[in-house]
DNA sequence: GAGAAATTGTGAAATATTGCACATAGGTAC
DNA sequence: GTACCTATGTGCAATATTTCACAATTTCTC
């Protein structure tokens, strides 16, 4: 405890990933897994496996593994994804929607609070998930007296760094951007970008190289 | 050209990256722009920008800067983005559907040109971008006439494999996945994941530092 | 309880990536 | 055409990350 090494991004990366085969593996009973095995679930090295968990201290057994359920929680703990988090969303078109009915986030302790729209003609609109599309007007009171601890941002492109302001005005520390656009934010906010058109290219420069090379580039 | 060296990922990432701010310089009529301005749009080195173009050619004139119009080209030349490429979607829920209708792939080139449900309430269904969703026991015909080229995975997770391998065995070498479960491909075929999740975990696991530290981690 | 088998935790080596710093070269002014 | 300004392209050093390899520890067998 108290270590205070600084954790590599791609460590905490990874860390969430593993939870996912972690959760498989206790829904279908499984108790104890290996590093070497766990990493191959997840298409990386075994020592990575182990050396990223050493950053947190002693998880496993020597001989035998790590117990499964105790790993899990270990790694939630670690990444606060043990704790409830409450969520408010910006920009309520189809990707907004999706979003806010998406089971997986209210299992893992996302519970979306609050949505927002500009169009007047999407404010008031009752969801399927229960919540009530509310004016931007209405944010900064809302996100204060929900305690939101982070923004999602699913607007329109060039309406992501106003909406990004608006959610750090009323106090949000923590930011999901899946607008294409940059937002810029000080050093206290945290940004996370979801680009699907990035990964679209990402795929394409390697089909390319398939395509010349018959191998990936 | 012909040069064999071995391109870092981070490097094509960031292209794409690039991309982006370059495409509204573009639209507001700026020419030409430095490294410097470029990566400050991006968040990222001036010198990096310089190197990740380095592996490629030289698109820039010393003095004066990159003419943003020949850089965006060259850059989409690169990534295999200046071409249209065709796309097919396995999973039509509330995401694939909010997928198919989104106008930046289209306006980037990439086209949906089939989709498919094994929900059989949900087949025949015709979607408003055109399209109507197939069953997918016409996944492999469809593929191969339409001569898709990259498969998107929005199906339900435990189903994600299944759809991974019908894609493959219909020939398509690259996957856009956006299920949170891993899909095992051989090396011939190119998987990109987009897990949500996995990019909340990481903005809480830096929330909790803010908390702890008042800094991120 | 000694020896074999398994698998962790970790220092150190190997590899990958980033960023500095400057030589190089295009453009402009006169 | 020379001097000066600016910003690229790049060798090299610094930093970051991954992987190896093995000592340490536990369990199992007899
Ligand atoms: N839908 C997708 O599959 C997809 C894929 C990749 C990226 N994206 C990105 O996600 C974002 C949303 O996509 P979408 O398909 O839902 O778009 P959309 O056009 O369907 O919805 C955008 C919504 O944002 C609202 N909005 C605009 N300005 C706003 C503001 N200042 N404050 C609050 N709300 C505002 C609009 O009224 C609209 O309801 C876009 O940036 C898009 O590029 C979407
Ligand atoms: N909606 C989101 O915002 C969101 C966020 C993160 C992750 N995801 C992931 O994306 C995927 C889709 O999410 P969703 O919200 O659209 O879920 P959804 O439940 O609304 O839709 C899933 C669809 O997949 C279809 N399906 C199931 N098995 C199939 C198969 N073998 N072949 C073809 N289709 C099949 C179902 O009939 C259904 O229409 C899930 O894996 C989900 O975890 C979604």
């Amino acid at each position: 405890m108290g270590n205070e090494t600084k954790i590599p991004a791609p460590t905490i990366e990874r860390l969430a990933q593993y939870s996912r085969p972690l959760e498989s593996l206790l829904e279908s009973g499984t108790t104890v897994i290996s590093s070497e095995k766990l990493a191959r679930l997840c298409g990386v090295n075994p020592a990575q496996v182990r050396k990223d968990l050493a950053y947190f201290g002693e998880f496993g057994v020597r001989g035998v593994g790590y117990d499964v359920a105790d790993l899990l929680a270990a790694i939630k703990k670690i990444l606060g994804s043990d704790q409830e988090w409450a969520l408010c969303i910006v920009g309520m078109g189809n990707l907004g929607r999706a979003l806010v009915e998406n089971e997986n986030f209210k299992k893992r302790g996302y519970r979306f609070v609050a949505a927002f729209d500009s169009d007047s003609r999407r404010v008031g609109t009752r969801l399927p998930c229960g919540l009530t599309i509310q004016p931007i007007s209405r944010l900064k009171e809302e996100v204060e007296s929900l305690m939101v601890d982070i923004g999602v941002i699913s607007c329109i492109p060039p309406e992501a760094q106003r909406a990004a302001d608006l959610l750090m005005d009323a106090g949000v520390k923590a930011i999901l951007n899946f607008s294409p656009a940059q937002v810029r934010t000080p050093e206290c906010c945290v940004v996370q970008n979801v680009d699907f058109s990035v990964k679209l290219e990402n795929l394409v420069y390697h089909l390319q190289k398939i395509e010349e090379t018959g191998r990936p580039g």
